[in-house]
DNA sequence: TGTATAATTGAGAATGAGATTCAATTGCAA
DNA sequence: TTGCAATTGAATCTCATTCTCAATTATACA
């Protein structure tokens, strides 16, 4: 079994959840994109392909996700909520830009250092982190 | 003139726009404030007041002060969109319970510099910073 | 100081992401 | 296998936010 689905059949047995088949074909798809992406993306991808998986379940399932660890919020794109899955990524930031929606990763080792001191001075226990940036690229600042 | 307000009529200015009366009541209430508020919270006051201020127009209002700088999105509190006034407070972090709805700010002056750099690096212009961890304080971890 | 013009406003309707409901289904423990 | 609680999908509902449009207002200029 995956890694990332051992860690969340454990998440999932703890809270007396059950691993079912569209949670794990929601878990896949999630590990299969390498972008940000929305519930709606996912409910496209799975039409796409005749499997059965509802905007309901999808709807439930992507809070588990990320209650688990294995997947984050991205700063918002547009209107939708966005996620990325992180686990087995380092943690890193985004710049997105207000013109063109184009989102820059950048990693950054002292954003991983400030977040465990911080924390651990408030005795703050993690599930999500985000570092973001929305601004205006090169190419739109030309066009301002 | 306040110093946000003469900011925020340059930016309209700048942009063939005008500083109405409504804008001007917006401003005031949001600088008013030393928490995270958003449009709602902004509206009751107006009404509590008797003051005369639509949603629409909050709505419309809010991101025209963040697009000038003054004001940003904080790490959503809810369902709703919440915001903070920046202009004039050290750029900061934000803890948010995921357990109790509890926010904690931070500050924390690595972070400032990491901004600059990356945004240098990559000639990007910012508008809007956030540094958000959401997860469980203290209290809540131990009801878990 | 009046006038033209484009920006702005409020009220209410429309939108749409996400949550909820409930009857039917399914996973799992005994 | 059986029982039961968890889960699912379809439809419905909610409610924050956006849009529409007629009436109003701020500024530039005559």
């Amino acid at each position: 079994m995956k890694k990332e689905k051992e860690i969340f059949k454990k998440y999932l047995v703890g809270k007396g959840l059950k691993l079912t088949s569209e949670r794990e074909l929601i878990l896949e798809e999630v590990f299969s994109r390498h972008d940000h992406f929305d519930a709606e993306a996912l409910f496209q991808a799975f039409r796409a392909r005749s499997e059965n998986v509802s905007r309901a379940t999808i709807y439930r399932t992507l809070p588990l996700l990320v209650e688990s660890g294995l997947v984050q919020e991205a700063l918002r794109c547009g209107e939708r909520v966005c996620y990325e899955h992180i686990y087995g990524h380092k943690s890193h930031g985004h710049m997105i830009c207000i013109g063109c929606g184009k989102i820059i990763e950048f990693e950054n080792k002292a954003l991983e250092k400030i977040r465990k001191k911080v924390c651990e001075e408030y005795g703050f226990k993690p599930v999500e982190f985000r570092f973001g940036i929305k601004g205006y690229c090169k190419d739109c600042q030309k066009k301002l």
